[in-house]
DNA sequence: AAAGCTTACGGTATGGTGTACAGTATAATC
DNA sequence: GATTATACTGTACACCATACCGTAAGCTTT
């Protein structure tokens, strides 16, 4: 299978059957949460399963494809905590957090959510979760969706401002920008942003979510749909 | 310059000096806003511009670059609303607004700026006038600066959503989405799903916008920065 | 054990992409 | 008119997604 380079022979063929469409979208989801998605490729791929590029189309049907399966398997992470809470706001918030989570261990999730529509039956299970729960509190469903709707998308555009664009980075691609882009300005012209780099650097971090989903949540479950 | 076909001929060049980087950059807006962002390449923008694509290297560094610069040009079109609001919620609200205008007018820039710190004088020009105005309204600096990314997170996460994948698409690609998916399904399952089916498809739009973004305005003018 | 059959595996080819490099023609200067 | 600088561009290369088709592995049938 291999020879003494480590790099597959062509010739030396897979066992027939040792593949399986779940060992590709979970080599895919590694591979994109370590090098980036954009090291996503189906060559590159292919050399981590040790097979051949064109073995993968018998799993997948195109790249698209795969794009929504590794969608759906890295939101199979995602865990409601138990017990919900009762109250409606706190449960949007756990439930906030608990997105959060998944999709910083997934760092490219969040761009894939945002760039299409992702959908299957672990998110209608997860979305009648929460409806009955947020009834259970008293909120009507039509005004759970609404929140549900209005918590994910907040989350999901967090957390991919969040994500580090390179791997290895401490500290996000945007705190990074906000220091370069501010040294090449005269600060005497911006002395407010100035005085609020630091916050502006450190602002996609845990507080700053918190702050923003306990306020959503909040003003959500006060107003009812019209 | 054309032959009678409409296409460039090779040979015939342009004229020295008849192309500029701004002219490039809007052709690239243009391009992504009519034909979606994944049909933004160089050799078609070229084409477009009826130049070699090689020329266009001579005003652009690459095509991160150039992305840069569409996201940036895309932003000047946003126009704060004069007079701004005085009451720092509003002004939040206002801003929100006026930010998913211009992102809907321009339906590949949200996932741009969700995929890439994009910043400028232009973004620094308007962060210190909210700064401002939030500080006559009040605020502290610091609160200020969070409440102005919890905004554009939120603003930019919406509109990502909002955007239909294909022109020429009346309802979002999450409304179909969701249309289809659930149709596939067994709708005892899911009672609460299905019956707020119509609200989930009717979820990225105005209503549904206004309600999350006042919310949010609401909740960071009352809590301040700890 | 041999032969035959199904089909998973994967090599090759095509048309696309971003961009380095080198060539060429044009406008300006001498 | 000759020279020169440089804006424009053709070619080349590496890489990508994927259609098509050959090949062989493992099963079935004898």
């Amino acid at each position: 299978m291999r020879d003494e380079t480590g790099v597959r022979r062509p010739g030396q063929r897979r066992p027939r059957g040792s593949l399986t469409r779940e060992q590709i979208v979970n080599a895919a989801l590694r591979l994109a949460d370590e090098e980036g998605l954009e090291a996503l490729s189906m060559p590159v791929l292919a050399r981590r399963l040790e097979c051949g590029v064109m073995t993968l189309y018998g799993y997948i049907a195109n790249k698209d494809d795969l794009l929504d399966a590794i969608a759906l398997r890295g939101l199979a992470d995602l865990r409601l905590p138990q017990p919900l809470p009762s109250d409606p706001a706190a449960l949007l918030v756990a439930w906030g957090r608990a997105l959060r989570q998944t999709l910083l261990a997934h760092p490219s999730l969040p761009v894939i959510f945002l760039s299409r529509p992702v959908l299957g039956p672990g998110i209608f299970r997860g979305v009648e979760t929460l409806l009955a729960a947020l009834g259970r509190g008293g909120q009507a469903p039509a005004a759970g969706a609404h929140a549900i709707y209005a918590v994910l998308i907040y989350t999901t555009g967090f957390a991919a401002w969040e994500a580090p664009r390179t791997r290895q980075q401490p500290e996000s691609a945007y705190a990074a920008a906000w220091r370069r882009e501010f040294a090449s300005l005269d600060p005497s012209v911006f002395p407010l942003t100035g005085s609020v780099l630091e916050e502006l650097t450190r602002v996609a971090g845990e507080e700053q979510f918190e702050l923003g989903l306990a306020a959503l949540a909040a003003g959500l479950v006060a107003a009812p749909t019209p």
